[in-house]
Order: structure tokens, then C-alpha cells, then sequence
DNA sequence: GTTGAGCGTT
């Protein structure tokens, strides 16, 4: 991985956008204190590359997360910290190799000063039938790439937090379920009882499980307090056993 | 007429 640096390169872009509608992407993320888009000074064609300098580190960090693989025109254009290595680099030299889908385009946080409540309001716009369609995705990924799965909740601990309130609100994880889990007895202290009885629950209950103990102490705050009682719970019980899979 | 990987046009 490149060091961070309030510059980041964006490459593969289409040929045929202009300097404005490139720049105009760039500060879809933030503001953009400078920008250069390169062209071949012979023939004046693009290079199809170009420098975006942001305000500060976060702006710059953000911009990788959300557009890194955004798609331009017909391509999905490349976006890291400035450097020599490749993209491919940077994934090969993170580490387990998992390759991650893209994340939709979030949202300015400049200002907020509660980030959590924001994903919260967020969640709570979505229509029920947009609700189930996200968690059956989710589903679907714990299910055949549960390793991909436990990556993007680690690394993306507002996702977890979104996933918890969809099953609440669509009562796909009510309070009840997660009692009815928790009144399962486990032998005291033995972590290979309860990776055994994580392993035989349903592969819903183990994505929302997943989502619980990928939450952070500051998100299990805002939680209600029936709920919040039982998410601490279950992230005692599960921790252990979801961080070793 | 031509491009698709590119990490800074001096």
C-alpha cells in the first residue's frame, strides 16, 4: 500500500471526458485545492491520467475508498494515493489477497459530529423492499464468501451498524431472535462449543452475528438499551469465534 | 482514421 498523501492519482479515465466532468467526480469526495489531467503534448490526446491534490488527509482517504473503481463513461477508473506501484500492487501487498466489490459512493461527513446517528437516519430512508433486498445480498455473500464477508465488516464497521438496524426494522433480527440465540447453553468457557454452535446456526443468524461483532463500542452506545444488553452479549459469546475463522 | 497501460507534460 502507498503512503498516504493528500494527492491521489486517478487513472484509467475515459478519453472523451473533459478536465470538467473529470474534476467535477474529484470533488464528488471533497474539495479540490489542485488538479492537473494530463495530455501528450505532441498530439494533444489524453493520457487518460491525472493528480488530484485534496485539503487534507481524510478528504484524500475518502477519495480512494469511494473512487477507486467509480464508474466514468464505460470504465471504472482508478483512483490511489500518488506513487509508484501499481494498483494490482497495492492489493497483492495488503496482505490475504481477499479482493473486496466496490462500496456505492458515501456521503460528506464534514460537519457531522455524530457519524453513527447519520448511518442510522440513512438506514431508516431506505423503503422495506429496499431493506430486504440489502440484507438477502448480505446473506448471499456470508454465504458463499464468508471470508470476503468478515473483511468488508471489519473494514467497514458503518456497514455492520446498517445491516444491524435493516433486521431490526424489517424484524428479520428482532430483539426475540437474538434471545432465542443467546438462550442456547454453550459449555462455560470452552470457544470450540461455541464455534461448533456457530457453525450449525442458520446462515442468516451468522451474517447478523457478524455484523454485531464487527461493531464498534461507540456504535453499540447508540443502540437502545434492550437491544444493547443483547448485541454486548452476543459479541462476547461470538468475538472469539468470528475473528478466528 | 489508429489509442487502454500509463504515477507528474518544464
Amino acid at each position: 500500500m502507498n503512503q498516504p498523501t493528500k494527492v491521489v492519482y486517478l487513472g484509467s479515465l475515459p478519453f472523451d471526458q473533459t478536465e470538467q466532468q473529470v474534476l467535477e467526480v474529484a470533488r464528488s469526495v471533497g474539495p479540490v485545492v489542485d488538479f492537473k489531467l494530463f495530455f501528450d503534448q505532441e498530439t494533444g490526446k489524453p493520457k487518460g491520467y491525472a493528480y488530484v491534490e485534496y485539503q487534507d488527509l481524510e478528504t484524500a482517504a475518502s477519495a480512494v475508498r469511494n473512487l477507486n473503481n467509480y464508474t466514468m463513461g464505460n470504465r471504472n477508473i482508478k483512483c490511489s494515493y500518488s506513487g509508484r506501484l501499481s494498483i494490482e500492487d497495492s492489493i497483492a501487498e495488503s496482505g490475504d489477497g481477499i479482493k473486496l466489490p466496490p462500496l456505492p459512493l458515501g456521503i460528506d461527513l464534514i460537519g457531522t459530529s455524530d457519524p453513527t446517528e447519520l448511518t442510522f437516519k440513512v438506514v431508516e430512508t431506505l423503503e422495506y423492499n429496499k431493506l430486504l433486498s440489502v440484507l438477502k445480498e448480505a446473506r448471499s455473500m456470508a454465504k458463499t464468501s464468508p471470508l470476503a464477508m468478515k473483511k468488508l465488516l471489519d473494514e467497514n464497521p458503518q456497514l455492520a451498524y446498517a445491516l444491524v438496524h435493516a433486521g431490526n426494522l424489517t424484524r428479520k433480527m428482532s430483539p426475540e431472535d437474538i434471545n432465542a440465540v443467546l438462550d442456547k447453553p454453550v459449555a462455560n468457557g470452552v470457544q470450540n462449543a461455541a464455534a461448533k454452535e456457530f457453525a450449525s446456526l442458520p446462515v442468516q443468524a451468522q451474517e447478523q452475528i457478524r455484523a454485531v461483532c464487527a461493531l464498534t463500542q461507540n456504535q453499540i452506545e447508540q443502540l437502545q438499551p434492550a437491544e444493547k444488553n443483547m448485541i454486548i452479549q452476543l459479541k462476547e459469546k461470538y468475538s472469539n469465534v468470528v475473528n478466528n475463522i
